[in-house]
DNA sequence: ATAATATACTAACGAATGTTAGCGGCAATT
DNA sequence: AATTGCCGCTAACATTCGTTAGTATATTAT
């Protein structure tokens, strides 16, 4: 009998969770079935649900990890000190090394929330709105400031946010620059179309 | 007998993929079903197969209807005797509004081309690489020039076209601002964040 | 009016889906 | 050594899926 194999500290749920997020990335929430999650796992289909109570059960695990990880940051950010632009800057390059190093993850809960199904779906969308007004506030400020020059706050973050999401395509580019190079480059074009000069 | 209703000029084929783009924006390719789309046009499911061939034979059509589009746009700009800088901005407001006027097929066509099945799959890549090669080429040249500021080519329009797919959110979000607004503040800051100064 | 074509319907198909029930074996605790 | 709980298995389920066959009706052309 072929059991799931737990490295690293991981219960075999966060090996599942860990691997539909692979999966969910490359064919999408509703096209990978959980037999397709079966055979990346080991095990059969029916065998998941020792684990896990349901497939959508998967997607809110790895929405709401993620969606907490950005709501910790910008309570940070926001109890910091410094400069607009500053703050802004630090969010994106969180941004940025969140969707390098934790690709899949981010990348389906950007993708994928739609499949959800409430309550925790409603849920998601509003800590998301909030999400993106908290960002929009900082740039408003930076705006006052004259730090920024005079745009709309929500598109300046529409913008950030979905260029972000382009790592996406710099991820299975054959080509690669390096993630440092690609942080900076992605810094220096995001930042510069912002500031005032 | 409920007939497909066409105005403007339309086949009855173009309602339906029409119809479709819509509902493939709201659920997904794969979670909207021909049932779904049947009802939205306001038939039985089977009579659909008098009009298309299949259900990816939709996908086709909307994926390189937008495809060629933009494929025209760019062989277009190349053309022109500008300098680097407006032809990048040319593009911009030319992916800008295709989004705002278009936003159901575009959108689609982004999201959910990974469906596509093979030869259009491979055909469907090949141009959306090779047209992202020529944006690419086009800041190469401003670089050289040095109109635009030192920055990985390939980088600006991965953040560009992702940022662009942002008008997303616009046209759900509830408070919005008008059409030239938006395809203004997106110009200044994705135009803004290139130059040189 | 009649014939021909286009288009809709009902019924059904095989395949794939998420999930449950029930059983059996492995591993750790006593 | 015996017991308990964890975990994987096979089999099967009710749905839903895209699609086809065959038939009826509506529209267009003669």
């Amino acid at each position: 009998m072929a059991r799931i194999k737990t490295e690293n500290n991981l219960t075999r749920k966060e090996v599942i969770v860990s691997k539909a997020a692979t999966l969910f990335r490359e064919k999408g929430f509703k096209a990978a079935s959980m037999r397709d999650l079966a055979e990346a796992v080991g095990v059969e289909a029916a065998s998941l649900y020792n684990h896990i109570k349901s497939k959508t059960e998967i997607l809110h695990e790895l929405c709401f990890s993620v969606a907490n990880r950005f709501l910790h940051k910008i309570d940070e950010v926001e109890a910091e000190n410094t400069s607009s632009v500053n703050k802004i800057e630090k969010l994106l390059r969180f941004h940025i090394n969140e969707m390098i190093r934790h690709y899949e993850e981010v990348y389906v809960s950007d993708r994928e929330w739609k499949h959800l199904s409430d309550p925790y779906l409603s849920n998601f969308q509003n800590q998301r709105r909030i999400y993106r007004k908290r960002f929009a506030a900082i740039i408003e400020t930076g705006i006052n400031n004259h730090e920024i020059k005079k745009i709309d706050a929500p598109t300046a973050v529409l913008i950030m946010l979905h260029a972000i999401s382009g790592i996406e395509s710099w991820h299975r580019s054959t080509q690669k620059i390096n993630a440092e190079e690609l942080e900076e480059n992605m810094i220096s074009i995001l930042v510069g179309g912002l500031v005032n000069r």
